[in-house]
DNA sequence: TGTACATCAGTGAACGCGCGTTCACTGATGTAC
DNA sequence: TGTACATCAGTGAACGCGCGTTCACTGATGTAC
């Protein structure tokens, strides 16, 4: 049956939100369809009155993450200090733990990079954003947002709880 | 019919290579274990002769690909020039571009911190080695480690390749 | 303002494809005697 | 040293499951008059 435009746009924002945190939760692959319009509270066949195509939903998510990073981003000029305070929030066992709620570019990189151009051209305007927020200094941006990024995914990536947050503290002394 | 040993020792290696090399390419997910057994000359049913499973050829893999950089890894100390060397090595759009050949961490280690422990086990163990070897001062190995990895994570996942040589390039300076 | 009809988001069954895995079979190797 | 037989890596067909996608159908919404 056909419902109100406003309670569709909802709807919409809905399935990319899940697919947004489910994605970045397990990865593009083991996350299908079904389950995101379950998280989105709708069945699967819905899916394709919002989206073309899995792929197309892919593009969309990583837009919508990048956006929602950008909009958490705060200008820390080129101060010491503010760069200290940005490792200590980004670099920390909670955001490590909480990928689904995390930073897209430290839970789904590698595979943007193996994505398609469409995807790609979409992290990286989210990518420009968040430098742009992050400090006049693009040079400086560009190596903290790095250093940050490799230390949550080598901290996400070992087994031992102890040595991935040595290597959390490592990252944050090191950038401090 | 039965082989050699030597023969099926020489066959299960080029399994993992094979492997190793189409793993870093386009991840887990989107290599099959029909095209790895094409790739090391075998056909697909032989595969079960040589691992349990495709989860079991994937911790084998990881831990193949890091031996491999472990034994390219060299000390650098903790000097300047050393670092240098090593992130120009490392920051390159020769590595950046050729992902088969190149660090295992940089092109799986998003896809590791979402698979099994034993998988993360032995990514951590090839990481110990390659900080061990890298340089005695730990906290300099895992910052420079996670830094390297950030740049040519993000160098890969953007499209624009001017911008993808700015973000090799940037980080490159602000760790030499 | 009321009526007739077109629209379209949503449902759930079904389709078809690809993939990991299994299996019957082969035949040279390696071993027991 | 020779013979008989068990072993087992490899082949290629087949299986079965899960997934993305399609489709016939529904019925309230929105629109035309």
């Amino acid at each position: 049956m056909r419902y109100p435009a406003e309670e569709t746009a909802r709807k919409h924002e809905r399935i990319l939100k899940e697919a947004s945190r489910l994605f970045r939760e397990r990865g593009f692959e083991k996350v299908t369809v079904g389950e995101i319009m379950k998280a989105a509270g709708l069945t699967h066949g819905a899916f394709y009155a919002h989206f073309g195509s899995k792929q197309q939903l892919e593009e969309a998510a990583i837009a919508y993450g990048q956006e929602l990073s950008a909009g958490r981003a705060r200008s820390y000029g080129a101060t010491k200090k503010g760069r200290r305070e940005y490792a200590e929030r980004y670099l920390n066992p909670r955001h490590r733990d909480n990928p689904g709620g995390g930073c897209t570019m430290a839970a789904l990189a590698q595979e943007v990079a193996r994505s398609t151009p469409e995807v790609k051209a979409a992290f990286e305007q989210g990518l420009e954003k968040i430098l742009a927020t992050r400090s006049p200094d693009r040079q400086e941006a560009i190596f903290l947002t790095a250093a940050l990024l490799g230390g949550v995914v080598l901290a996400r990536a070992v087994q031992d709880p102890r040595f991935s947050d040595e290597i959390l503290e490592s990252v944050r002394e090191k950038i401090g």
